[in-house]
RNA sequence: GGGUGCGUCGCAUAGCGGCAAUUGCUCCAGACUGUAAAUUUGGCGCCCUCCGGGCUUCGCAGGUUCGAGUCCUGCCGCACCCA
């Protein structure tokens, strides 16, 4: 039994479903701080188009902090220029330090964002295998079929070759490249439902709400992000050297705006289009989030202000991880 | 008023007379261990004992044919051209 757990709050949910409002009262309420979990607000410059809460960047990658009207502080984001390559190994490992700084200043973690994999990574502990992105090696393989890719690392390792998706060449590719690098792929280590986190005690609410509301909120905010500037945001990043290239990699309107900034649609189209992607995309988020059992899906503030006062009274019982 | 063309599953498209019918999008469901706003798989007329079988579809009504989304006639609707 451990008595003093440490516990962090999740709030997750696919985009355009209110996270950061909540996150910030949550905060407010239970003097917690708030580490972002979304992939692309770690880059600076990236502020429209990606729904960062109106604030400002203060100090270095571990104290940064976003003030906002109630001075929560915010971390993981602005922590990166869009020249950097950044991924799941490297959020995880900073934001694991930035969870062990505020836990020590007494204070709630609470973990806010709709990138799945990197929330999971943190509640999971997931561990990566200490092979660094190549970029070389990835070029190459890239004009490789599938096939030929699958066919590489069933050579390389069946045993990964048993379990991986033979289609995606994303995949395939990592996986080479880690055999390339220490001959075989790890064995994963936590299987989600299985293995709990034994360092802290989550609780993870994912915020509910209809089909029909939340493409219609997606549609008010890409309206309304067009309004704040986003199609200058994308062209502001160019000017300063970002190939189309690179921004387009950032997908949803970074992909879209500069189709249409390089006159390959018109503007209507264009705006089509990113409403069209942020709703797929929020598809895509509500799949990744359903299969974890262990979030509790609400819609109401009150409830989940609940929610949160009972997980924090409890002392470390395992069974508050569900 | 005359002429021509077109009406196919939410939208858009394909369809030498053997078709439950092509493709894209949407939509729905799924996968996911260092690109995750990425990448990727499947389903999409209805019903069943879902291997397979049954039923009802391609503007509407008839007709030709063993057999019609495909051919013919009429009607309705739409588009364009001539008046």
């Amino acid at each position: 039994m451990i008595p003093n757990t440490k516990k962090i709050l999740v709030i997750l949910g696919p985009t355009s479903s209110g996270k950061s409002d909540i996150a910030i009262k949550l905060a407010k309420k239970f003097n917690g701080e708030i580490i972002s979990a979304d992939s692309r607000q770690v880059f600076r410059g990236m502020d429209v188009g990606t729904g960062k809460i109106e604030g400002k960047f203060v100090g270095d990658s571990i104290s940064n902090w976003r003030s906002n009207l109630h001075n929560i502080p915010h971390y993981m984001i602005d922590i990166v220029s869009p020249r950097t390559e950044y991924n799941v190994a490297k959020f995880k490992k900073q934001a694991g330090k930035v969870i062990e700084d505020i836990l020590r200043r007494g204070k709630i973690p609470i973990i806010c964002g709709g990138t799945g994999f990197w929330i999971q990574a943190i509640v999971d502990n997931m561990n990566f295998p200490e092979v660094k992105p190549d970029r070389e090696l990835r070029k190459k393989l890239e004009k490789y079929p599938a096939e030929k890719l699958f066919a590489m690392l069933k050579k390389l390792d069946p045993d990964r070759a048993k379990t991986i998706d033979r289609n995606n060449k994303v995949r395939l590719i990592r996986a080479i490249e880690i055999c390339k690098s220490i001959k075989k792929v790890p064995e994963i280590q936590n299987t989600r439902y299985k293995i709990q986190n034994t360092k802290y005690q989550f609780l993870q609410i994912g915020l509910k709400l209809s089909r029909e509301k939340l493409y219609d909120n997606i549609e008010n905010r890409v309206l309304a992000r067009f309004d704040q500037g986003m199609i200058d945001e994308v062209a502001d990043l160019h000017a300063d050297g970002l190939s189309w290239k690179r921004i387009q990699s950032f997908g949803l309107a970074y992909f879209w705006i500069p189709e249409y900034l390089t006159g390959k649609i018109t503007q209507n189209e264009m705006v089509e289009k990113v409403i069209q992607a942020e709703r797929n995309y929020a598809k895509r988020q509500i799949t990744w989030f359903k299969r974890d059992k262990r979030i509790q899906w609400m819609e109401d503030y009150r409830k989940i202000e609940k929610a949160v006062k009972e997980f924090l009274k409890k002392y470390g019982s395992r069974l508050a991880l569900f």
